[in-house]
RNA sequence: ACGGGAAUAGCUCAGUCGGUAGAGCACUGGUCUCCAAAACCAGGUGUCGGGAGUUCGAGCCUCUCUUCCCGUG
């Protein structure tokens, strides 16, 4: 028995049911789950963020959930090298392991890889952000283009944050943004099988609604509120959290706060469906419990 | 039943003198190589309640039917 060790995915939108999927699936393996959520790694925020609850976490060990303080750093890159580092570790108690999450680039960081670019120092960030604070969006471009002609030509000129980003990496690098990006996906030694949970786009979004009512039931708004002195943070920057700080800034009526985090939640959603659509064929989840019967 | 008012996008509504139907919200599609629940880009989706008439031309004027609202019974 020489079989190759196995990753086993399990994604689609949110709300639509794969942490369920994926904790029977591991509770049936007897392996370990692998979270793939860019806002669920962070403590703090467990309600909003539908993290897995103390007794799911107690049934099947998870990895990457409630492992970060919310003022930490992290990436899609972070992520990758991460769980690279601990698949060969779980693997040499079972060669099936399963990972769930929405969070789509870091999936892909794992399935497809990403460059090798250098980390932003803060210095550098700084710079960049003043520059932009300062001269807009414009001066970004024009910085840019003068580093990365042909990195610049391949930018979104209206995002400033892609932008901002490639003019770091010519400076952190000393060299082209563009000339470090190869857009070869990694080759990986081991299998590797996505699915995800196909539903109609109705029910999806009526179990979307249903679930913001629940968290609020949960204690959303207080969870929101013991973290509203960090709103600032990224990590916080998230649908649920977000406009509830403009409630509580008095922006917005509360109830007209909730009604905002389901609406951005269904476009979160809509987002997510989007990135799918670039695997194609990808498996029914539900299929999994025929194959490891 | 009578009198008055209304009927336009999924919703709320605007539409001037009769001249190719519009806004907000909602919604739809897309981008994505280190903040990604982030950051961006694109799109008006319509039997103007139905039918007939006047007119070169009707969301708008006339007639009629339907539905809803208000008032009086």
């Amino acid at each position: 028995m020489s079989q190759k060790n196995k990753l086993i995915v399990i994604t689609g939108a949110t709300g639509s049911g794969k942490s369920a999927v994926a904790l029977d699936i591991a509770r049936r393996l007897g392996c370990h789950i692998i979270s793939a959520d860019s806002r669920q790694i962070f403590r703090g925020i467990p309600i909003g963020t539908a993290a897995p609850t103390a007794e799911e976490l107690a049934a099947v060990p998870h990895h990457f959930v409630a492992t970060l303080d919310l003022d930490r750093q992290y990436s899609a890159a972070q992520y990758e090298a991460d769980v690279m580092a601990l698949l060969p570790r779980l693997w040499e108690q079972n060669p099936v392991q399963v990972m769930c999450g929405g969070s789509m680039m870091y999936i892909d960081a794992v399935v497809r890889g990403i460059d090798e670019l250098p980390t932003i120092s803060p210095a550098v960030r700084a710079e960049t952000m003043r520059l932009y604070e300062e001269h807009g969006l414009d001066a970004i471009r024009a910085e840019l283009r003068r580093l990365d002609p042909v990195g610049a030509s391949r930018v979104d000129p209206a995002n400033p944050r892609r932008n901002i980003h490639a003019l770091e990496i010519c400076i952190e690098a000393g060299v082209p943004a563009s000339t470090l990006l190869t857009g070869q996906a990694k080759e990986r030694p081991f299998d590797i099988e996505i699915y995800h949970l196909p539903m109609e786009r109705s029910d999806l979004f009526d179990r979307i609604n249903r679930r913001v009512d629940a968290m609020v039931d949960a204690g959303l708004v207080e969870e929101a509120r013991s973290v509203y002195h960090l709103r600032h943070l990224n990590s916080l920057n998230t649908v649920g959290y977000k406009e509830l700080f403009a409630a509580f800034d008095g922006t917005m009526p509360l109830p007209v706060a909730i009604e905002r985090i389901k609406k951005n939640t269904r476009v979160y959603a809509k987002k997510q469906l989007t990135w799918l659509r670039r695997y194609p064929a990808l498996a029914d989840a539900r299929l999994l419990y025929d194959i490891i019967k």
